[in-house]
DNA sequence: TGTACATCAGTGAACGCGCGTTCACTGATGTAC
DNA sequence: TGTACATCAGTGAACGCGCGTTCACTGATGTAC
Protein backbone atom coordinates (compact mmCIF):
# COMPACT_ATOMS: atom_id res chain seq x y z
CA UNK A 1 0.00 0.00 0.00
CA UNK A 2 1.56 3.41 -0.97
CA UNK A 3 0.64 6.39 0.36
CA UNK A 4 -1.54 8.76 -1.26
CA UNK A 5 0.74 11.37 -2.14
CA UNK A 6 -0.16 15.52 -1.31
CA UNK A 7 0.67 16.44 -5.11
CA UNK A 8 -1.10 14.36 -7.53
CA UNK A 9 1.34 14.56 -10.62
CA UNK A 10 -0.75 15.81 -13.30
CA UNK A 11 -4.49 16.49 -12.38
CA UNK A 12 -5.28 18.19 -14.93
CA UNK A 13 -5.35 14.99 -17.37
CA UNK A 14 -6.76 12.94 -14.76
CA UNK A 15 -9.58 15.60 -14.36
CA UNK A 16 -10.02 15.32 -18.40
CA UNK A 17 -9.54 11.49 -18.70
CA UNK A 18 -12.06 10.96 -15.55
CA UNK A 19 -14.72 13.43 -17.17
CA UNK A 20 -14.51 11.65 -20.52
CA UNK A 21 -15.04 8.03 -18.88
CA UNK A 22 -17.81 9.87 -17.32
CA UNK A 23 -19.39 11.64 -19.86
CA UNK A 24 -19.36 8.73 -22.46
CA UNK A 25 -22.09 6.55 -20.39
CA UNK A 26 -23.84 9.57 -18.17
CA UNK A 27 -23.88 12.35 -20.87
CA UNK A 28 -22.11 15.69 -20.64
CA UNK A 29 -25.16 17.34 -18.50
CA UNK A 30 -24.76 15.04 -15.48
CA UNK A 31 -21.34 15.88 -15.74
CA UNK A 32 -20.38 17.73 -11.70
CA UNK A 33 -16.84 18.89 -10.59
CA UNK A 34 -17.92 17.07 -6.91
CA UNK A 35 -18.10 13.88 -8.39
CA UNK A 36 -14.93 14.17 -10.37
CA UNK A 37 -13.17 14.93 -7.56
CA UNK A 38 -14.88 12.22 -5.39
CA UNK A 39 -13.53 10.30 -8.82
CA UNK A 40 -9.94 11.00 -8.61
CA UNK A 41 -10.11 11.48 -4.93
CA UNK A 42 -9.27 14.55 -4.56
CA UNK A 43 -10.97 17.85 -2.59
CA UNK A 44 -13.62 19.61 -4.64
CA UNK A 45 -11.33 23.01 -4.64
CA UNK A 46 -8.78 20.87 -6.15
CA UNK A 47 -10.37 21.37 -9.28
CA UNK A 48 -9.97 25.11 -9.33
CA UNK A 49 -5.98 25.19 -9.72
CA UNK A 50 -6.83 23.82 -13.48
CA UNK A 51 -10.13 25.00 -14.55
CA UNK A 52 -11.49 28.01 -13.60
CA UNK A 53 -15.12 27.06 -13.66
CA UNK A 54 -17.02 23.89 -14.54
CA UNK A 55 -17.45 25.57 -17.98
CA UNK A 56 -13.80 25.72 -18.79
CA UNK A 57 -13.81 22.20 -17.93
CA UNK A 58 -16.85 20.79 -20.26
CA UNK A 59 -15.35 23.39 -22.61
CA UNK A 60 -12.26 21.10 -22.94
CA UNK A 61 -14.29 17.83 -22.70
CA UNK A 62 -16.19 18.69 -25.42
CA UNK A 63 -13.14 19.53 -27.58
CA UNK A 64 -11.46 16.36 -26.77
CA UNK A 65 -14.48 14.98 -27.96
CA UNK A 66 -14.22 15.75 -31.10
CA UNK A 67 -11.08 15.32 -31.75
CA UNK A 68 -11.87 11.76 -30.93
CA UNK A 69 -13.92 11.52 -33.47
CA UNK A 70 -11.74 13.61 -36.05
CA UNK A 71 -9.03 10.27 -35.36
CA UNK A 72 -11.85 8.13 -35.72
CA UNK A 73 -12.35 9.84 -39.58
CA UNK A 74 -8.20 9.82 -40.22
CA UNK A 75 -8.00 5.81 -39.17
CA UNK A 76 -11.08 5.05 -41.35
CA UNK A 77 -9.80 6.98 -44.29
CA UNK A 78 -6.32 5.65 -43.78
CA UNK A 79 -7.88 2.37 -43.91
CA UNK A 80 -8.80 2.53 -47.17
CA UNK A 81 -7.12 -0.07 -49.51
CA UNK A 82 -8.13 1.06 -52.94
CA UNK A 83 -7.62 -1.19 -56.08
CA UNK A 84 -8.67 1.50 -58.17
CA UNK A 85 -6.94 4.23 -59.67
CA UNK A 86 -6.95 8.06 -58.01
CA UNK A 87 -10.13 9.07 -58.98
CA UNK A 88 -11.85 5.91 -57.70
CA UNK A 89 -9.74 5.83 -54.52
CA UNK A 90 -10.27 9.42 -53.30
CA UNK A 91 -14.17 8.70 -53.64
CA UNK A 92 -13.50 5.58 -51.28
CA UNK A 93 -11.36 7.85 -49.20
CA UNK A 94 -13.91 10.07 -48.97
CA UNK A 95 -17.01 7.86 -48.14
CA UNK A 96 -14.69 6.05 -45.84
CA UNK A 97 -15.41 9.51 -43.68
CA UNK A 98 -18.76 10.05 -44.11
CA UNK A 99 -19.85 6.19 -42.68
CA UNK A 100 -16.85 6.61 -40.07
CA UNK A 101 -18.45 9.96 -38.91
CA UNK A 102 -21.97 8.07 -38.28
CA UNK A 103 -20.97 4.91 -37.35
CA UNK A 104 -18.50 6.68 -34.04
CA UNK A 105 -22.26 8.93 -33.40
CA UNK A 106 -23.65 5.70 -32.98
CA UNK A 107 -21.12 4.14 -30.73
CA UNK A 108 -20.82 6.79 -28.71
CA UNK A 109 -23.76 8.55 -28.51
CA UNK A 110 -22.72 10.29 -25.51
CA UNK A 111 -19.61 11.38 -26.85
CA UNK A 112 -21.01 12.69 -30.13
CA UNK A 113 -23.51 14.93 -28.06
CA UNK A 114 -20.73 16.24 -26.05
CA UNK A 115 -18.92 16.93 -28.89
CA UNK A 116 -21.43 19.56 -30.04
CA UNK A 117 -22.76 20.66 -26.85
CA UNK A 118 -23.57 24.27 -26.33
CA UNK A 119 -21.04 26.10 -24.34
CA UNK A 120 -20.08 29.19 -23.56
CA UNK A 121 -16.51 29.18 -23.05
CA UNK A 122 -14.54 29.26 -26.74
CA UNK A 123 -11.93 26.08 -26.85
CA UNK A 124 -8.24 27.82 -26.07
CA UNK A 125 -7.03 26.67 -29.68
CA UNK A 126 -8.08 25.01 -32.67
CA UNK A 127 -9.10 21.34 -32.61
CA UNK A 128 -6.16 19.11 -33.87
CA UNK A 129 -7.26 17.37 -35.50
CA UNK A 130 -10.29 18.83 -37.19
CA UNK A 131 -12.98 16.90 -38.31
CA UNK A 132 -13.93 19.87 -40.70
CA UNK A 133 -10.28 19.91 -42.23
CA UNK A 134 -10.24 16.24 -42.69
CA UNK A 135 -13.26 16.55 -44.51
CA UNK A 136 -12.25 19.78 -46.66
CA UNK A 137 -8.80 17.48 -47.25
CA UNK A 138 -10.75 15.08 -48.62
CA UNK A 139 -13.21 17.10 -50.81
CA UNK A 140 -9.77 18.51 -52.28
CA UNK A 141 -8.41 14.80 -53.21
CA UNK A 142 -11.37 14.28 -55.07
CA UNK A 143 -11.18 17.44 -57.13
CA UNK A 144 -7.46 16.69 -57.85
CA UNK A 145 -8.39 13.64 -59.21
CA UNK A 146 -11.02 14.64 -60.93
CA UNK A 147 -14.08 12.95 -59.53
CA UNK A 148 -15.61 15.37 -58.98
CA UNK A 149 -16.00 18.83 -60.34
CA UNK A 150 -13.37 22.03 -59.12
CA UNK A 151 -16.81 23.94 -59.08
CA UNK A 152 -17.92 22.39 -56.08
CA UNK A 153 -15.69 23.13 -54.00
CA UNK A 154 -17.18 25.69 -52.10
CA UNK A 155 -20.64 23.82 -51.08
CA UNK A 156 -19.59 20.08 -51.29
CA UNK A 157 -17.75 20.12 -47.46
CA UNK A 158 -21.50 21.73 -46.49
CA UNK A 159 -23.58 19.13 -48.17
CA UNK A 160 -21.53 16.24 -46.83
CA UNK A 161 -21.41 17.38 -43.63
CA UNK A 162 -24.99 18.50 -42.95
CA UNK A 163 -25.90 14.85 -44.75
CA UNK A 164 -23.55 12.82 -42.04
CA UNK A 165 -24.30 14.86 -38.93
CA UNK A 166 -28.16 15.08 -39.59
CA UNK A 167 -27.94 11.24 -40.03
CA UNK A 168 -25.45 10.85 -36.84
CA UNK A 169 -28.45 13.11 -34.69
CA UNK A 170 -31.46 11.45 -35.76
CA UNK A 171 -29.49 7.72 -35.03
CA UNK A 172 -28.64 8.83 -32.00
CA UNK A 173 -31.58 10.86 -30.77
CA UNK A 174 -34.20 7.72 -31.02
CA UNK A 175 -36.18 10.21 -32.76
CA UNK A 176 -36.00 7.26 -35.27
CA UNK A 177 -39.18 5.38 -36.91
CA UNK A 178 -38.35 1.82 -36.06
CA UNK A 179 -38.33 -0.97 -39.05
CA UNK A 180 -34.95 0.57 -40.46
CA UNK A 181 -31.59 -0.75 -40.04
CA UNK A 182 -29.12 1.95 -39.58
CA UNK A 183 -26.75 0.26 -41.73
CA UNK A 184 -29.16 0.71 -44.85
CA UNK A 185 -29.95 4.53 -43.88
CA UNK A 186 -26.03 5.29 -43.39
CA UNK A 187 -25.54 3.64 -47.03
CA UNK A 188 -28.27 6.01 -48.39
CA UNK A 189 -26.87 8.96 -47.06
CA UNK A 190 -23.51 8.59 -47.73
CA UNK A 191 -24.07 7.18 -51.52
CA UNK A 192 -26.61 10.27 -52.18
CA UNK A 193 -23.74 13.10 -51.03
CA UNK A 194 -21.77 11.32 -53.84
CA UNK A 195 -24.43 12.09 -56.36
CA UNK A 196 -25.25 15.54 -54.71
CA UNK A 197 -21.27 16.58 -55.14
CA UNK A 198 -20.67 14.84 -58.44
CA UNK B 1 -58.74 43.98 -9.91
CA UNK B 2 -59.98 41.02 -10.20
CA UNK B 3 -59.26 38.56 -7.22
CA UNK B 4 -57.16 36.13 -8.12
CA UNK B 5 -59.16 32.76 -8.09
CA UNK B 6 -58.75 29.70 -6.57
CA UNK B 7 -59.02 27.09 -9.31
CA UNK B 8 -57.07 29.01 -12.74
CA UNK B 9 -59.25 27.40 -15.52
CA UNK B 10 -57.01 25.69 -17.20
CA UNK B 11 -53.32 25.20 -15.86
CA UNK B 12 -52.70 22.41 -17.98
CA UNK B 13 -52.45 24.36 -20.97
CA UNK B 14 -51.02 27.66 -19.61
CA UNK B 15 -48.24 25.61 -18.37
CA UNK B 16 -47.23 24.18 -21.37
CA UNK B 17 -47.21 27.75 -23.15
CA UNK B 18 -45.28 29.45 -20.20
CA UNK B 19 -42.80 26.50 -20.41
CA UNK B 20 -42.58 27.05 -24.44
CA UNK B 21 -42.79 30.91 -23.84
CA UNK B 22 -39.62 30.46 -21.67
CA UNK B 23 -37.78 27.77 -23.58
CA UNK B 24 -38.18 29.92 -26.44
CA UNK B 25 -35.54 32.82 -24.51
CA UNK B 26 -33.61 29.96 -22.11
CA UNK B 27 -33.60 27.04 -23.79
CA UNK B 28 -35.20 23.56 -22.03
CA UNK B 29 -32.41 22.39 -20.15
CA UNK B 30 -32.86 25.55 -17.75
CA UNK B 31 -36.88 25.46 -17.35
CA UNK B 32 -37.66 24.46 -13.79
CA UNK B 33 -40.88 23.74 -12.08
CA UNK B 34 -40.67 26.06 -9.33
CA UNK B 35 -39.87 28.75 -11.98
CA UNK B 36 -42.67 28.14 -13.81
CA UNK B 37 -45.17 27.71 -11.00
CA UNK B 38 -43.95 31.53 -9.82
CA UNK B 39 -44.63 32.82 -13.41
CA UNK B 40 -48.09 31.38 -13.53
CA UNK B 41 -48.41 32.66 -9.60
CA UNK B 42 -49.58 29.09 -8.80
CA UNK B 43 -47.36 26.91 -5.91
CA UNK B 44 -45.10 24.30 -7.13
CA UNK B 45 -47.23 21.72 -6.04
CA UNK B 46 -50.47 22.54 -8.19
CA UNK B 47 -47.97 21.76 -11.30
CA UNK B 48 -48.01 17.83 -10.08
CA UNK B 49 -51.71 18.32 -10.30
CA UNK B 50 -51.28 18.04 -14.21
CA UNK B 51 -47.93 16.38 -15.06
CA UNK B 52 -46.64 13.37 -12.66
CA UNK B 53 -42.88 15.03 -13.20
CA UNK B 54 -40.99 17.09 -14.27
CA UNK B 55 -39.82 14.93 -17.13
CA UNK B 56 -43.33 14.73 -18.76
CA UNK B 57 -43.62 18.35 -19.14
CA UNK B 58 -40.45 18.32 -20.82
CA UNK B 59 -41.33 15.38 -23.52
CA UNK B 60 -44.88 17.50 -23.57
CA UNK B 61 -43.15 20.73 -24.65
CA UNK B 62 -40.29 18.79 -26.61
CA UNK B 63 -43.56 17.46 -28.52
CA UNK B 64 -45.27 20.60 -28.88
CA UNK B 65 -42.14 22.18 -30.46
CA UNK B 66 -41.92 19.31 -32.96
CA UNK B 67 -45.28 20.26 -34.20
CA UNK B 68 -44.78 23.74 -34.60
CA UNK B 69 -41.92 23.16 -36.74
CA UNK B 70 -43.92 20.87 -38.56
CA UNK B 71 -46.47 23.28 -39.10
CA UNK B 72 -44.18 25.85 -40.03
CA UNK B 73 -42.92 23.29 -42.77
CA UNK B 74 -46.96 23.03 -43.96
CA UNK B 75 -47.18 26.82 -44.33
CA UNK B 76 -44.08 27.31 -46.40
CA UNK B 77 -45.34 24.16 -48.31
CA UNK B 78 -48.91 25.78 -48.95
CA UNK B 79 -47.09 29.21 -49.89
CA UNK B 80 -45.99 27.91 -52.93
CA UNK B 81 -47.30 29.42 -55.78
CA UNK B 82 -45.63 27.18 -58.72
CA UNK B 83 -46.20 28.63 -62.30
CA UNK B 84 -44.93 25.18 -63.63
CA UNK B 85 -46.83 22.18 -64.38
CA UNK B 86 -46.63 19.12 -61.31
CA UNK B 87 -43.56 18.29 -62.31
CA UNK B 88 -41.93 21.32 -61.36
CA UNK B 89 -44.67 22.51 -58.93
CA UNK B 90 -43.70 18.91 -56.83
CA UNK B 91 -40.28 20.06 -56.47
CA UNK B 92 -40.84 23.27 -55.72
CA UNK B 93 -43.17 22.32 -52.74
CA UNK B 94 -40.66 20.20 -51.74
CA UNK B 95 -37.64 22.60 -51.44
CA UNK B 96 -40.05 24.64 -49.90
CA UNK B 97 -40.21 22.72 -47.19
CA UNK B 98 -36.53 22.02 -46.58
CA UNK B 99 -35.60 25.17 -46.51
CA UNK B 100 -38.37 26.00 -43.82
CA UNK B 101 -36.87 23.17 -41.64
CA UNK B 102 -33.66 24.98 -41.80
CA UNK B 103 -34.83 28.34 -41.19
CA UNK B 104 -37.06 27.96 -38.53
CA UNK B 105 -34.12 26.11 -36.31
CA UNK B 106 -32.10 29.54 -36.86
CA UNK B 107 -35.10 31.71 -36.10
CA UNK B 108 -36.60 29.45 -33.03
CA UNK B 109 -33.40 27.57 -32.09
CA UNK B 110 -33.29 26.79 -28.61
CA UNK B 111 -37.34 25.82 -29.69
CA UNK B 112 -35.54 23.44 -32.28
CA UNK B 113 -32.76 22.37 -29.67
CA UNK B 114 -35.80 21.29 -27.40
CA UNK B 115 -37.98 19.39 -30.26
CA UNK B 116 -35.08 16.85 -30.48
CA UNK B 117 -34.16 16.66 -26.99
CA UNK B 118 -33.65 13.30 -25.26
CA UNK B 119 -36.13 12.37 -22.89
CA UNK B 120 -36.90 9.15 -20.94
CA UNK B 121 -40.92 10.18 -21.62
CA UNK B 122 -42.16 9.04 -24.71
CA UNK B 123 -44.98 11.29 -25.88
CA UNK B 124 -48.63 10.00 -25.23
CA UNK B 125 -49.51 10.43 -28.59
CA UNK B 126 -47.61 10.66 -32.28
CA UNK B 127 -47.07 14.32 -33.43
CA UNK B 128 -49.97 15.97 -35.11
CA UNK B 129 -48.53 17.36 -37.63
CA UNK B 130 -45.53 15.32 -37.84
CA UNK B 131 -42.82 16.63 -39.73
CA UNK B 132 -41.71 13.26 -40.48
CA UNK B 133 -44.71 12.79 -42.61
CA UNK B 134 -44.72 16.19 -44.48
CA UNK B 135 -41.60 14.91 -45.96
CA UNK B 136 -42.53 11.51 -46.71
CA UNK B 137 -45.96 13.08 -48.52
CA UNK B 138 -43.66 15.44 -50.73
CA UNK B 139 -41.76 12.67 -51.62
CA UNK B 140 -44.33 10.90 -52.70
CA UNK B 141 -46.06 13.73 -54.66
CA UNK B 142 -42.59 13.98 -56.32
CA UNK B 143 -42.67 10.17 -57.50
CA UNK B 144 -46.52 10.71 -58.63
CA UNK B 145 -45.74 13.92 -60.32
CA UNK B 146 -42.55 11.60 -61.96
CA UNK B 147 -40.01 14.41 -61.06
CA UNK B 148 -38.08 12.08 -59.52
CA UNK B 149 -38.07 7.76 -59.95
CA UNK B 150 -40.54 5.78 -57.49
CA UNK B 151 -37.25 3.57 -57.15
CA UNK B 152 -36.28 6.59 -54.75
CA UNK B 153 -39.73 6.25 -52.71
CA UNK B 154 -36.87 4.58 -49.72
CA UNK B 155 -34.36 6.61 -49.14
CA UNK B 156 -35.50 10.04 -50.32
CA UNK B 157 -36.58 10.89 -47.17
CA UNK B 158 -33.66 10.22 -45.11
CA UNK B 159 -31.70 11.92 -47.05
CA UNK B 160 -33.29 14.55 -47.32
CA UNK B 161 -34.28 14.47 -43.54
CA UNK B 162 -30.03 14.04 -42.62
CA UNK B 163 -29.25 17.33 -45.09
CA UNK B 164 -31.74 19.52 -43.70
CA UNK B 165 -31.35 18.45 -39.88
CA UNK B 166 -27.60 18.31 -40.04
CA UNK B 167 -27.55 21.71 -41.41
CA UNK B 168 -30.14 23.31 -39.02
CA UNK B 169 -27.96 21.72 -35.92
CA UNK B 170 -24.93 23.05 -37.73
CA UNK B 171 -25.70 26.34 -37.98
CA UNK B 172 -27.84 26.23 -34.52
CA UNK B 173 -24.67 24.92 -32.63
CA UNK B 174 -22.76 28.32 -33.21
CA UNK B 175 -19.62 25.39 -34.17
CA UNK B 176 -19.93 27.14 -37.86
CA UNK B 177 -16.77 28.68 -39.16
CA UNK B 178 -17.37 32.25 -39.64
CA UNK B 179 -17.33 33.98 -43.20
CA UNK B 180 -19.95 32.21 -44.79
CA UNK B 181 -24.02 33.36 -45.15
CA UNK B 182 -26.41 31.23 -43.74
CA UNK B 183 -28.50 31.27 -47.05
CA UNK B 184 -25.67 30.19 -49.32
CA UNK B 185 -25.21 26.88 -46.92
CA UNK B 186 -29.48 26.32 -47.18
CA UNK B 187 -29.21 26.83 -51.23
CA UNK B 188 -26.18 24.31 -51.27
CA UNK B 189 -27.79 21.81 -49.00
CA UNK B 190 -31.32 22.04 -50.23
CA UNK B 191 -30.36 22.17 -54.06
CA UNK B 192 -27.67 18.96 -53.33
CA UNK B 193 -30.61 17.01 -51.87
CA UNK B 194 -32.83 17.39 -54.81
CA UNK B 195 -29.35 16.10 -56.83
CA UNK B 196 -28.86 13.43 -54.84
CA UNK B 197 -32.33 11.79 -55.13
CA UNK B 198 -33.07 12.47 -58.47
C1' DT C 1 26.44 21.69 -0.29
C1' DG C 2 23.04 23.52 2.75
C1' DT C 3 19.40 26.42 3.73
C1' DA C 4 15.81 30.34 3.63
C1' DC C 5 11.97 31.34 1.28
C1' DA C 6 8.76 32.08 -2.57
C1' DT C 7 5.65 29.48 -5.08
C1' DC C 8 2.78 25.90 -6.33
C1' DA C 9 -0.92 22.43 -5.61
C1' DG C 10 -3.39 20.63 -2.54
C1' DT C 11 -7.16 20.46 1.92
C1' DG C 12 -11.52 20.91 4.38
C1' DA C 13 -15.10 23.49 6.01
C1' DA C 14 -18.52 26.51 4.83
C1' DC C 15 -21.81 29.54 2.08
C1' DG C 16 -25.78 30.25 -0.37
C1' DC C 17 -28.68 28.45 -3.39
C1' DG C 18 -32.58 26.37 -5.63
C1' DC C 19 -34.14 22.29 -7.10
C1' DG C 20 -37.88 18.15 -7.50
C1' DT C 21 -41.02 16.16 -4.83
C1' DT C 22 -44.25 14.93 -0.87
C1' DC C 23 -47.77 15.66 2.48
C1' DA C 24 -51.70 16.96 5.01
C1' DC C 25 -54.68 20.35 4.08
C1' DT C 26 -58.54 23.49 2.08
C1' DG C 27 -61.46 25.98 -1.11
C1' DA C 28 -64.44 25.37 -5.13
C1' DT C 29 -67.26 22.67 -8.16
C1' DG C 30 -70.71 19.70 -9.80
C1' DT C 31 -73.96 16.05 -9.34
C1' DA C 32 -77.58 12.78 -7.30
C1' DC C 33 -81.63 12.82 -4.98
C1' DT D 1 -85.19 23.89 -6.32
C1' DG D 2 -82.28 23.01 -2.51
C1' DT D 3 -78.83 20.50 -0.31
C1' DA D 4 -75.43 16.72 1.14
C1' DC D 5 -71.39 15.05 -0.38
C1' DA D 6 -67.83 13.17 -3.42
C1' DT D 7 -64.41 14.88 -6.24
C1' DC D 8 -61.34 17.95 -8.20
C1' DA D 9 -57.67 21.52 -8.19
C1' DG D 10 -55.46 24.20 -5.60
C1' DT D 11 -52.14 25.76 -1.04
C1' DG D 12 -48.04 26.14 1.84
C1' DA D 13 -44.66 24.21 4.49
C1' DA D 14 -41.20 21.03 4.63
C1' DC D 15 -37.71 17.34 3.27
C1' DG D 16 -33.52 15.97 1.54
C1' DC D 17 -30.33 16.79 -1.60
C1' DG D 18 -26.21 18.14 -4.01
C1' DC D 19 -24.45 21.59 -6.53
C1' DG D 20 -20.65 25.45 -7.85
C1' DT D 21 -17.75 28.21 -5.66
C1' DT D 22 -14.90 30.66 -1.99
C1' DC D 23 -11.74 31.07 1.75
C1' DA D 24 -8.08 30.67 4.90
C1' DC D 25 -5.09 27.22 5.38
C1' DT D 26 -1.07 23.70 4.83
C1' DG D 27 2.12 20.43 2.85
C1' DA D 28 5.52 19.84 -0.86
C1' DT D 29 8.66 21.60 -4.22
C1' DG D 30 12.26 24.04 -6.32
C1' DT D 31 15.46 27.78 -6.62
C1' DA D 32 18.84 31.66 -5.33
C1' DC D 33 22.58 32.47 -2.69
Amino acid sequence: MTEKPYHHGDLEAALTNAALDFVQTSGIAALTLRDLARTLDVSPSAVYRHFPSRDHLVSRVSQAARESLAHALLEARDAVISNGRAKRRSIERFEAIGRAYVVFATQHSSLFAAAFVRCDVPPAADDDPSAWSVLVEAVNEMIESGAIPASRRADAPIIAWAGVHGLANILTASIWPTGYAFDNEIDAVVTGISRAIS
